[in-house]
DNA sequence: ACTTTGGTGCTAATTTTTTAGCACTGTGCG
DNA sequence: CGCACAGTGCTAAAAAATTAGCACCAAAGT
């Protein structure tokens, strides 16, 4: 079965599926235009091509031009890529993950979002609570 | 200078950075036997020579045997990681990336990790009131 | 209708990555 | 000493990724 999982591919098939993400979807233009360090047209339409072969992206028609689509929904590809930084970062702890986002950017979090986590924390506990 | 940052790295230089990452530090067996899919042990050398010479790891001699570590911090390598993965799959919000962590592993949370993350967001908060 | 514009399909060369073979070096030991 | 063992250095072939050229097609403008 498709072991997936975004690490697997190459770096240019990353940087297209991170725009991909990000945005939700996109055309081959917009692609082009965002990536770093951008090689010609073509190759950004061979690269699509190729993911579409392998499966991470397929394309709708917009008109005259694709719209590309990621196969694997945000949900699951963000959780796989959450799991894999758990892993090589932070010795699998969310907490400590948790804290590090706290760290480098309490500056830009709101008082509205601090307190929506401050909520969610408590509900963990109760969870948490449950299970024992 | 060196842009540095793994995600300009191959395929197999950052699964081999991922190996070094989580643990610290290791030997050429080690990440050998730890790699997906592993090539030859001489394959696993000829990748570490070449991120010796991208200066993205440095080896010092433990008896006969090199153990390798990384050039750029873990924190500032954990820093950067973040900040990618934010900015792909969370829009910038370090709020959403805390709430799906906690999502996907409240289970893994133990009731003192969670106290703990409670008084960082209070922390946080106080911070924010000054700020204004 | 015809030309320009903006897209796609296919193909192929170039470059980088990935792979592994083989020689060499030092250390422990019979 | 001389031999096996565990490691490294260097080199080069094979495979994959990256790049781009050019033909074609459809829609918009003249």
């Amino acid at each position: 079965m498709g072991q997936s999982s975004l690490s697997a591919l190459s770096r240019r098939e990353r940087q297209i599926m991170d725009i991909i993400y990000s945005h939700g979807h996109a055309t081959a233009a917009e692609i082009h235009e965002r990536l770093p360090d951008p090689p010609s047209y073509s190759t950004v339409r061979t690269l699509l091509r190729v993911l579409e072969e392998k499966e991470f992206l397929i394309h709708k028609n917009d008109g005259p031009r694709y719209v590309y689509y990621p196969c694997i929904s945000a949900e699951k590809a963000k959780r796989s890529a959450l799991e894999q930084l758990l892993r090589t970062f932070f010795n699998n702890s969310a907490a400590s993950a948790m804290s590090a986002l706290l760290d480098m950017s309490s500056a830009d979090l709101s008082e509205t979002e601090l307190k929506r986590l401050a909520k969610l924390i408590k509900q963990a506990k109760d969870k948490e609570r449950n299970n024992d």
